[in-house]
DNA sequence: ACCACATCTGACAACGTTGTCCAGACCTCG
DNA sequence: CGAGGTCTGGACAACGTTGTCAGATGTGGT
């Protein structure tokens, strides 16, 4: 075992720590021309074997690797692409992180990616830098309102993509699950078990896809000729102690909900925690969730939800990335994918008699 | 509204589409040097605030946007460091990358990530396709149990460090959780509880974190004077369908195990799943598992845990590798951090009387 | 013996940026 | 009014690679 990994290997190296041996350095070991070198590393063909052999010999006596910064400022494309998202490690984004990945590499390209916390001088940002580094397209969470400050970028050639969320004031390629109706669907199957006090609970209205679902909320209570009041309502954001003040304000009073919709997996979660609380001191409160979460089904109850994709929403919008490197240029396209009621249990809870 | 976000800004761009401005363009269109303008760019001194306004003026006309590629050729360091795990959709492995981009941010570094899926081939595909892309640095959570692959670039200045997983024939920088105690702790606990016969189902015994905890497993059970014959041990991966089989072998025959071992996160939600399903036909199995989960005290039984966090694994990884990338040459250092065993229910179950 | 042709190889410019160095304009002070 | 300094701006080389093109060598046909 060497004392150190860097002292042993630096010894291949003839002790030159911090310098790599380039092309021409490869090229003279092997006594040939530099171009030979790059003929060779890159399978081009016109290389005798004998040549190829003496300068494969000279890269791995060197421990040569082909600087692909170069590379790219010679040849322009760099083979990777940048995932601007809202939190990597939200278990809703990173089956769709990890989606982008693989349809990235099978397409031999990199996948830089960044967490905007959903702020959108964050995203613009990260989006900026990824642009400078020449991703060659860029698939991108929206945090922002307005993504005008990418239409340069756009002009010069960077294939964009939006998921989850639509562009602010730019027209572009995007990927949506269908939120209004989801939630219109989630609650209309509330309405059916009986409720006629039902509370929603989402995330900050700024977010489109809260809006959409406090739309389709408030659609399907209309539909059903039942009233929506403000108080009934809470757009606060995740945060999980708004998210319980919210849910015991809506629970108190005389004329407490009976049921609640929560408008994404972080909120869905929470009232699961706040239900079980209360589960022992009141009639159970039903409750359908936006967002399938791991595990939903072996709760008591299973936790009745509106399900999206994820995954799927990350490779389509990869694909429909890849399409545009590939030269597709027809006008920007939106892909709505349809939500799914899984229901399970806790959204068939009947209203107190 | 444009007509389409391409047309509308190649307009900006005099047409040319996919053709950025460099510097050489703004300046002259701003009427000055090149090296001004990259004075300006880069916010030197020593421009007067006239010819400031100007470059500015031009770069804006041009939507000029320096291209990194180029700075990263000639100042030599990317500023950016690569992560390699094995799946970055894994909620064990999603708040580790986080933690890392966070610390990457904070150095005004960009972070590029791939998923090994458990592959070593693929490991060194990525470690080196980032490496070619001159990463300043190089975290790794291994598949792989030869990393001397990695002297060459070690030696050529680039800090990795070892994440999770110890590297395999090389000495580097490492940050692992203590699986062997933890496993142990885990163990001696359901025999505190008066378990004799408990299994053990982990993932395959090439992953070192694996051997690592099935080793805590059979020195608990060694400790108490307890035997652990082959067959209360499965070590096939963690497929579902393979755990289920696992599980229902040790659950049946005459002597079965009357308390589960699950080696890590993804053995222990599978694990819930089938005790939920024989719940109502047996005694109560207890369960304890490696790995934290989400919901893990809203199921019933609230399940018992031996805790690591991952996102302090990778704080501590990145943390540790910028100290290198800042200068710092003292030989490796392995980081150990302790589990913490989170009792809650489901490692409490007594055996049958 | 000679030419035509294919095969192999290398010199050179270019990609867009930054570091070095020098020139000129302007100021200050003796 | 000149010497010395400061401020501003630009010419040029270099980073390591790839594309172009032309030269060198070898082979086969006449």
């Amino acid at each position: 075992m060497p004392h150190t990994a860097r002292t042993a290997a630096s010894r291949q190296n003839g002790g030159r720590y911090g310098t790599r041996p380039t092309m021409k350095d490869v090229a003279a070991q092997a006594g040939v021309g530099l171009k030979t070198v790059s003929r060779v590393v890159n399978g081009e063909a016109g290389v005798s074997s004998d040549t190829e052999r003496r300068v494969q010999e000279a890269i791995t006596a060197l421990g040569f690797r082909r600087n692909d910064s170069a590379r790219v400022l010679r040849k322009g494309s760099t083979a990777s692409i940048g995932l601007v998202l809202e939190d990597l490690a939200d278990p809703f984004y990173s089956p769709l992180s990890r989606a982008v990945e693989e349809i990235a590499r099978a397409h031999g390209a990199l996948l830089i990616n960044g967490s905007s916390a959903e702020d959108p001088e964050r995203e613009r940002e990260l989006a900026l830098a990824l642009c400078a580094r020449r991703v060659d397209g860029l698939i991108i969470v929206p945090a922002s309102d307005d993504h005008r400050y990418l239409e340069p970028e756009i002009a010069a050639g960077v294939a964009t993509v939006f998921v989850d969320r639509p562009p602010g004031r730019i027209d572009a390629d995007m990927v949506l699950s269908d939120s209004a109706n989801g939630a219109r669907e989630g609650v209309t199957h509330l309405i059916a078990h009986g409720h006629r006090r039902i509370g929603f609970i989402g995330d900050h209205p700024r977010i489109h896809t809260a809006r959409e679902r406090l739309r389709g909320y408030r659609e399907a209570m209309a539909d059903a000729g039942l009233p929506s009041p403000d108080s009934w309502m809470a757009l606060g954001g995740t945060d999980p102690e708004r998210v319980r003040a919210d849910a015991a304000r809506m629970l108190a009073g005389p004329e407490p909900v009976t049921a609640l919709f929560a408008g994404n997996n972080r909120v869905t979660v929470t009232l699961v925690r706040v239900l079980a609380e209360i589960a022992e001191r009141e009639h159970p409160v039903a409750l359908v969730g936006f967002d399938d979460f791991e595990l939903a089904d072996l709760l008591s109850p299973p936790v009745t939800v509106v399900a999206q994709d994820p995954a799927e929403l990350g490779r389509s919008a990869a694909e429909l990335l890849f399409r545009r490197l590939d030269g597709a240029d027809d006008p920007p396209r939106r892909v709505t994918r349809p939500t799914r009621l899984v229901t399970r249990g806790s959204g068939e809870v009947p209203p107190p008699a």
